[in-house]
DNA sequence: CACCAGGCAAGTA
DNA sequence: TACTTGCATGGT
């Protein structure tokens, strides 16, 4: 099987390139970012950031000092802001209390225990406790979403029972534990699926069905997928 | 008009 | 444990 994932990742990054995940000059933003785009698109979360950015609030004492019916307002493209606004205030208060409001406190702990802490904050979840840890803190854990869950479902590469646990276990029992790695191939499965693997059972469009199903190897099918890129 | 989007928590059985 | 529901905007 890491065979058969390296495959698929080396023709998804010839495919698409690198996806450079995650958007976001700073770590605060990546994980108010993550907050954000809990079920919604990104381009209404691009909204909400750039608002908190107009009014210089990407900053933990800002966010800690600011109201929570004042932040909803703020990040209100993002949809349901007043849960979020609660959510981002959480965060906020633990960094402020128990680590000084710096997010660079966080880097002495084991990614374990970071998880453990992440998802003990109200409005943390699986994925985004995990989209923070690797995206924001650059730790090797592999993030799981409807995306994944889907891309495995559709290419017929996972039989497990479908919880977040064990889609996560899938990858990482079989994936060296790199960042870089995890970064990468979680943003280019969400790419896929963003273009071709819109619905299950797979899209038949896909361009690298076939390959992922075993029927060929290598590249084949991305000459054509390239094609309709880059018009 | 309906449906979806890079979830999560709280409630119910 | 395994469902169901509320949260809400903006795009297709």
């Amino acid at each position: 099987m890491l065979q058969r994932l390296s495959n698929i990742f080396n023709a998804l990054l010839a495919a698409f390139g690198k996806r450079h995940w995650w958007p976001g000059e700073t770590r605060l933003e990546v994980i108010v970012g993550a907050i954000l785009t809990q079920n919604t698109s990104w381009k209404n979360v691009e909204k909400a950031i750039d608002n908190l950015k107009a009014m210089n609030l990407l900053d933990v004492g800002a966010l800690h000092a600011l109201s929570m019916e004042q932040l909803a307002k703020v990040i209100r493209p993002s949809g349901f802001y007043n849960v979020k606004s609660k959510r981002l205030k959480s965060f906020v208060k633990v960094l402020h209390d128990e680590f000084s409001g710096a997010i660079s406190n966080l880097d002495v702990l084991g990614t374990a225990e970071l998880r453990k802490l992440l998802l003990r904050i109200e409005g943390i979840g699986n994925e985004t406790a995990d989209s923070i840890l690797l995206y924001a803190l650059n730790r090797p854990i592999f993030v799981v979403d409807a995306y994944t869950k889907r891309f495995l479902v559709n290419h017929g590469l996972y039989t497990g029972d479908g919880t977040y646990d064990d889609v996560q276990s899938f990858f990482m029992e079989h994936l060296p534990p790199d960042t870089y790695l995890f970064n990468e191939f979680h943003a280019l499965i969400v790419c896929l699926c963003q273009n071709y693997c819109r619905k299950v059972p797979a899209c038949a469009a896909c361009p690298l069905r076939e390959d992922l199903n075993g029927h060929k190897n290598g590249l084949s099918g991305i000459e054509n997928y390239l094609d309709r890129f880059s018009s």
